[in-house]
Order: structure tokens, then C-alpha cells, then sequence
DNA sequence: AACTATTTATAAGA
DNA sequence: TTCTTATAAATAGTT
């Protein structure tokens, strides 16, 4: 419905991908919000555009509530707030970063400070995925290790005895610790990830 | 666009409502898939029926990544980032964060943007040096495991030698692991402090 | 940001 | 429901 008639094709004109990209998502929000009002329904519409920024509209319900009827339905599909899981969905960092590169190349007067806080926020985000997955990993080594120790404890105890004789070397913890040594620091029950 | 103009308020005739929803929620959905070929975008359209139907649509990524990527711009609505949380965890700096509180307490035409970036760059350098020392007591905890495993074993060796037996109970680290264990990482050897 | 020639969506009718 | 078609609405290319 313009001047020609076009392919359902990606647009390969930046400028025009950008104008159309407006244009039509402007359009569609429209559009959501008359069939929410002309038949009483709740309509909600996400659109990421291609350099990753969001926006969305809901109509009838807010967002959260047309999100969770979603979810109930595919509640099959079950991946609540898992780490692992957010891990794998919100994590293509690579590709984060190349959105990130590009948008930085661009000259300065196309970027939006809203673009950047969008940006912002993607980067904290995995960050605190990043930094969470790390600490979970020294976590594990430092428990791993313990249980070494512990058992390995127990192999020379039994050993010693067996030779009549008390246990010898490594009773006590390694000299020269500078702070928390490992008999010292407690690891806490409950992890505190995503610091 | 039809044979007349209609008002955009509910339709109240049920026949035609249920045939407007029907038409228009198949329009929109063709619009969504449009747009994101067009501009290479990704568009999730969700309708709820009056009667609690659910359709939806989604086209570029799947419906649970674009919902993933609404989710992490208000991730401040989970509990992921949990504040009670960070503000236990922090508490050496109690004094800073009730500067900050008593700043954020006084009438907004009181706080300069100056004297908040000032504040924002101390909370930064606090939150630097937390998570460094974090850092480093997991690391010096590590180590010295490491150096106490390493002397259990050769203590081990050598009791089990004087005895004319192997080494028996402890000799691969310790079974189910998860990911990282003890053997497999490696502690780089200059510590990324200050991260 | 506007404009407008066209295309597209759709309301009503069959 | 589906098809038809007159008309309203959206929008592609232009300014």
C-alpha cells in the first residue's frame, strides 16, 4: 500500500529499513490496539529490531499478565529462572558485543542515548551472568577440594595407624597462609549467586 | 478500510465481533511476519480472546527468547537482583549507602547530577574492590587446598611405601563433580584483580 | 516530517 | 465459514 508494490524481502537500503521498520511497527501497534478495543481482547506485540533494541505495547492486560497466560500454557516448556538456563538464553555474548561494536562505529549523531541505555543494561546483564557463572565455579572447585582434603585425611589416618605410628606431615594446615586459608573460611550452604 | 468507516470502541453485535477478531488477529499476525522479514527484526504477537483464548505468533527468533529479551530489559521486576540480598552481602559499606540514602531523601531540586555521578563513581569503585578482595580470598583459599592436597599426597606416598603397599583410597580426585573440579581448572597465575 | 499515489486490509453483503 | 467487492486505511517513494 504505497507508491509500488513490494517483496516480502529484507530491505537492503539501511535508510529505508530504518524508515519502514518505523513506519510498520508504528502500524502494527496500531493495529493491536483497535483489535483489542473493537473485539475486548489482550493483545501484547515485542519487537526487537535488528540492532537488539526492544519496544512493546499491550493492550486489554498488561504485559505480565498476557505474558504468564503464555507461559501457563507451555508450562511444559518449564525453564523458570534456572541460571543454566538464563545462562544459555540471554548469553549469546559474542553476538552482544558485535551489536555493540557496530552500534559504536556508527557516527555518533545516529545513536540514541536511549540505544546506549538499552545497551547498558544487556552489558550488565551479562556481566552478572558472567560473574555468577564464575563464582558458582569457584564455588565447586573450592567444595571439590575440600572433600579432597577431607578424604585424603582420613586415607593417611588409616594409614598411620595401621603403621602403629601417629599421623605425621600435614596435620596441621600449610605455614605462611597471608588471610582466609582453607580450614579457616567457611564455604556458606547457600550460594549467594549473581552478586 | 471497508465497505464504512467504523468507530474504534467494542463491537457489541457477537457475531460480528467474533468475525472481526478472526479477520483482523490473522491481518496482525501477517503484519508481525512482514515486518520482521522486511527489517529483519523479531515480533512476538500475543492475543487473548475475551473468552481467555490464547493465539500467538512469533517470527525471527522463537516466542521464549523474545519474551526472554522483554524480561531482561525489566529485569529489575525479577528477583534475580535480589536487593536485601546485595545489601547484606555489602554491609562494610553501610556508611556510604546511608550517604546515599540521606542524598536521595532530600528534595530532588537539591541533588545536582554532579554531585550524583560523584556518588555513582564511589559505589563503583566500592563495588570494584568488594568483588576484588572476593576474588582474591577465593583464589588464596584455592591455593592453599591446592598446596594442602599436594602434601597429603606425598605424605600419603610415602606412608603407603613404607607400609610396601600402593596408594589406595584417594588417588583421582573426588567422584561428581559437576563442572569444574579441583584436577581440571586451572588457577591462572597472575590474579585479574580489580576486574 | 509531510505528502499522495497506490496498494492492502477489511466491513458488509452474498 | 468463505468469497466478493466497495471502501477505508496503511504505507512506499517522494519532497
Amino acid at each position: 500500500m504505497g507508491r509500488r508494490k513490494v517483496e516480502i524481502k529484507r530491505i537492503e537500503k539501511k535508510s529505508s529499513r530504518q524508515v519502514t521498520f518505523s513506519k510498520r511497527r508504528n502500524g502494527l501497534i496500531e493495529k493491536a490496539r483497535q483489535l483489542s478495543i473493537l473485539c475486548e481482547s489482550s493483545i501484547a506485540v515485542l519487537v526487537v529490531s535488528g540492532s537488539g533494541k526492544l519496544y512493546n505495547s499491550s493492550s486489554g492486560d498488561n504485559m505480565s499478565k498476557i505474558i504468564d497466560r503464555y507461559e501457563i500454557q507451555h508450562a511444559d516448556e518449564l525453564k523458570v529462572l534456572d541460571l543454566e538456563e538464563k545462562t544459555r538464553n540471554y548469553l549469546p555474548h559474542k553476538e552482544l558485543l558485535d551489536i555493540v561494536q557496530r552500534k559504536l562505529e556508527e557516527p555518533v549523531d545516529n545513536v540514541s542515548v536511549d540505544s546506549l541505555m538499552s545497551m547498558e543494561e544487556q552489558l550488565e546483564t551479562a556481566l552478572s551472568v558472567t560473574r555468577a557463572k564464575k563464582t558458582e565455579l569457584m564455588m565447586d572447585d573450592l567444595k571439590s577440594l575440600q572433600e579432597t582434603e577431607k578424604l585424603l585425611r582420613e586415607e593417611n589416618q588409616f594409614l598411620a595407624s595401621q603403621m602403629g605410628m601417629k599421623t605425621i606431615l600435614v596435620t596441621e594446615g600449610v605455614g605462611g597462609m597471608s588471610s582466609g586459608n582453607s580450614s579457616g573460611n567457611k564455604i556458606p550452604e547457600t550460594l549467594p549467586l549473581l552478586k
